[in-house]
DNA sequence: TTAAAACCATATAGCCACTATAAGGTCAAT
DNA sequence: ATTGACCTTATAGTGGCTATATGGTTTTAA
């Protein structure tokens, strides 16, 4: 199959899929006479591998490094799971950041309402006042 | 002061400073004979205030935007209450895409446990089926 | 048969908010 | 005279794409 037709079948732009060529992520294809790129269905698993990978926010980094295992079938998977856990801490931590930051914008926000003039703003006051921290 | 006493003093990079002055964000200060920038009293405020915003996420636009309020105090100010609104949305849907991101992450996790061999390693196993969606 | 539409190719720039590097000028102290 | 700390500009890199420009190829419809 032709470049087209693997991104519609995996759902990515053409695009990103010379992208991952570039970057490793996806085994150059044979071409045609003409240059044209020809997929095989080992293609389609692969690239639909880096998509689910991609879902759950793991890095391109990250993905290569889980292409690395799959090369080594019989080693142990700690290494994965680790990787895993990892990710799983890092979204943990974005998590909790959003949270603290929410609350301080919630917070700011309660500052003021709606119907002050700008100069009498209770956020803008919060924003250049160093009550912040 | 020169540049790096102001980003001493407000704890940024002398390069963000300068990065800032680009964007529009920081007024081009003026100069000594040699060329160097002299701050004023005006320019760690206005620094101050661009990092109490970076420091709430916002982004660089609405700080410009932001800014541009400041420059007409007598308009009511729901313009302002409105773009922070705006952006707690913001933040609370990043909140939620991680919290279902963080449950399917766990819940692969729980596919697999360390002393398996990769080969049957549920966790490369949930990234290689389509079981995911 | 020809002309348009749809597809393919490469190369390059843009997004965001910086951060890093290179290559050099200025100034005070030793 | 030289070291070191400071300043200057310009340019490239980060991540993961996405957009644009420019041109070749194939397919389809008039």
């Amino acid at each position: 199959m032709r470049i087209g037709q693997l991104a519609r079948s995996v759902g990515v732009d053409t695009q990103t899929i010379r992208f991952y060529e570039r970057e490793g992520l996806l085994p150059p294809p044979d071409r045609q006479d003409n240059g044209y790129r020809i997929y095989t269905e080992r293609h389609v698993e692969r690239l639909a591998f880096i998509r689910r990978c991609r879902i759950l926010e793991l890095s391109l980094a990250e993905i290569h490094e889980l292409q690395r295992y799959q090369g080594a079938p019989h080693q142990p998977c700690r290494a994965i799971n680790t990787l895993l856990d990892d990710h799983i801490a890092q979204v943990r931590s974005q998590i909790t950041d959003l949270q603290v930051l929410e609350k301080q914008l919630v917070s700011l926000r309660a500052s003021c309402n709606d119907d002050r003039e700008i100069e009498a703003c209770g956020v803008l006051d919060g924003l250049s006042e160093g009550s912040m921290q």
